[in-house]
DNA sequence: ACACTGATGGCAGCAACTGACATCAGATCG
DNA sequence: CGATCTGATGTCAGTTGCTGCCATCAGTGT
């Protein structure tokens, strides 16, 4: 397969990045980004359907990760329990480069645009976590409430990372699984 | 207060809900919308700020029910319990008007914009019954927690109520808040 | 050399959205 | 009752995200 400059799509992404942290998202313009990455405005679009997506370059990989942490769990787990290794495994992959996790976040968390797209991108993720726990054979609705408990508990637990100060992520989020029962179960006031 | 036809913003909801049912969302234009209010696009724009934010009109009446229901909870409550009972208050606001909530959900689910448009108003909704789970006393993150969790919990709720027949929407929400607890709990294969 | 395929560029065009300015309905005041 | 003031609206021009269409060019196989 023929290209001329290879990863197109990855020097979109990181050129993107710079500019939206550089000048902010609004007052970057996508010819601006493919100029930078050496490309047109219409190849851009032709590789990101939006302008917001080239900020999620990466998520699929990330979603790979967590069916395949939920398939993978030993036929013993509990449901929640199998959600909540996978959680961990995607926890440990943004640990890898902390810096560039929380500079993608700022970007995101200051436009609402780009927190809906986050949010779905999320959405996305239980979905398919809801659908790896089908084929473990978890039936419904146990399998998307386990799935959207999970999402709303690495919500919460990436938050206080982002927020906080070098504690490790997936510390917070065993610590939050475990906040989570005692609220859900009402032991909490 | 003077007005020249009353009520611009819920004529503007109306025409447009009633063009994105008939032809589409992406094959409506917001003249189109705002000829059919008797307003100019220009006007249109001053009331809503999106050409999806149209869809969401009367979204902050909920927020703000939600929010009186868990401050209004008995002191005793826990804050998962206030948080149900919020929950239930809504699901029976939506039920007074089925027909209209279905329609609504159609569109909205046919494309991802709007979908996204609609996971942020979700995100709202946690975060303001968070903030009135703290104001009753509720710590973090047990207050985001419950919040959290019991927007994920109306997640799943709402979606088998719209795909399901007849059924009450506040019984599928009793019967999901229990099916969460076993969830969380690990006593559920 | 030849055609073939896939990635790219250029261009035209639509529609979403914004800013600036004029205008008009109605309330308030003298 | 008329002048004025305020807020909602209309008009117009302009930017930009995004798409369709067609030409072109790099690299592959024949």
């Amino acid at each position: 397969m023929g290209r001329w400059e290879p990863n197109a799509r990855g020097r979109l992404a990181q050129a993107a990045l710079a500019l939206y942290v550089e000048q902010g998202f609004d007052e970057t313009t996508v010819a601006q980004i493919a100029g930078k990455a050496g490309l047109s405005e219409r190849t851009f679009f032709r590789h990101f359907q939006d302008k917001r997506e080239v900020l999620f370059y990466g998520t699929e990989h990330a979603q790979e990760l967590l069916k395949k942490a939920v398939a993978g769990a030993p036929p013993s787990a509990t449901p929640m329990s199998a959600v909540g290794t996978a959680l961990e495994a995607v926890g440990a992959m943004l640990e890898e480069d902390p810096e560039r996790v929380r500079l993608r976040d700022a970007v995101v968390s200051s436009k609402a645009e780009l927190r809906e797209r986050e949010l779905i991108k999320l959405a996305a993720f239980a979905a398919a976590v809801a659908e790896a726990l089908r084929e473990r054979g978890v039936r419904e609705p146990a399998a998307s409430l386990a799935a959207e408990q999970g999402v709303a508990i690495f919500k919460v637990a990436f938050t206080l990372w982002v927020r906080g100060r070098g504690q490790s992520l997936v510390e917070i989020l065993r610590q939050s699984m475990r906040d989570a029962k005692a609220v859900i179960a009402d032991r909490s006031r």
